[in-house]
DNA sequence: TACTATGTTTAGTAATTACTAAACATACAA
DNA sequence: TTGTATGTTTAGTAATTACTAAACATAGTA
């Protein structure tokens, strides 16, 4: 029988998207949302969600929440039915540019700021005679903070990118190979 | 007293770095140990370490191995001295490249792969009638997999790379501004 | 041999987390 | 109004994790 076949491939995909969201520290139930959606030709409401996932309405819910915040979901309601449908988002590149654009808010940005704070904090001195111990720590955080500039440069330019094709991938590629 | 205040500086770099660690989903240990060597204008022991971040002996042990086997700090040995001692890596593109290359025997390669084994299963069906369900599934599990091979491909480019410098990122920057 | 200095492994613990079950809130319908 | 369908929040739980304390292993020294 077809139709169970397909429904047993479904599920080893399943599984393998809920490693891949355990692996960078994501709720499995957010990889397996996914899936489903993914490989689910029409939208799908909170409870049909819940039927394919074995997952508790609870848990959906928030994860679901979660997933539409990163921009891999999408909310839609039909008019006169009170149910919520979801969508995958099925453009990566726009996934990406989503998750990087909420960066600014995260704790992650504010422990890098916590990098530049050292920084200041270093170069604040009055202190005319430095230590070594402490030029060497200045020098060392001043490498640290151009690296994440840097850094921060790029992922400011690729979310200002308004379409990122797997041509641009292509082309990036290419320079890097001189 | 400026010995101290350099202390104290360190002490809130020490715990920036801390909570990146957190961020990316390794124990907080491991950016206390990466601060306090990459600081430290000569290598330390592992006691030196321990005094130095109020972890156990147990827990530095543990996780500087961690830090080694991803290219983040490096092992000394002296001779005559059966004190091992810990240098932080300060090229951090080489680190990227570092942790790229194991990726390879990672968990998530793992996962990766398990999305091109469910193409394969999709499309070795000997159906001679799909459902538009199943043709839809494998329309989407193409999409991703040629999405994760870009990834890839870009990925194994970098790794390749000797040296990449924050000129290279720049021109990467270049290309992606037109 | 026994003793010391070093690093590793192990057993147990406290904190965190992702989940379930169920209570709750809200909108709509009868 | 009461009842029903939907989604959210909460209280409690089981599994995981990062750590400590201490046992252990090993190499060098007296």
């Amino acid at each position: 029988m077809s139709s169970t076949e397909l429904k047993s491939i479904k599920a080893n995909f399943t599984q393998g998207l809920s490693q891949i969201s355990q692996f960078w520290g994501f709720p499995k139930s957010m990889g397996a949302i996914f899936a489903v959606l993914y490989l689910s030709p029409n939208a799908l409401s909170l409870d049909e969600i819940v039927a394919e996932t074995a997952f508790t309405k609870g848990a959906i819910s928030t994860s679901i929440r979660t997933l539409a915040r990163m921009g891999l979901v999408h909310r839609q309601t039909k008019l006169g039915d009170r149910k919520d449908y979801y969508l995958a988002e099925d453009d990566f590149y726009k996934v990406i540019r989503s998750i990087l654009k909420g960066r600014e808010n995260s704790e992650f940005s504010r422990a890098i700021d916590s990098v530049g704070q050292t920084l200041v904090d270093l170069q604040a001195s009055s202190n005319q005679a430095r230590s070594e111990e402490w030029e060497f720590a200045e020098n060392r955080v001043v490498e640290m903070k151009s690296f994440f500039d840097n850094l921060d440069n790029l992922v400011r330019v690729i979310t200002r990118l308004e379409s990122m094709s797997q041509n641009t991938v292509q082309k990036v590629i290419g320079i890097l190979k001189n």
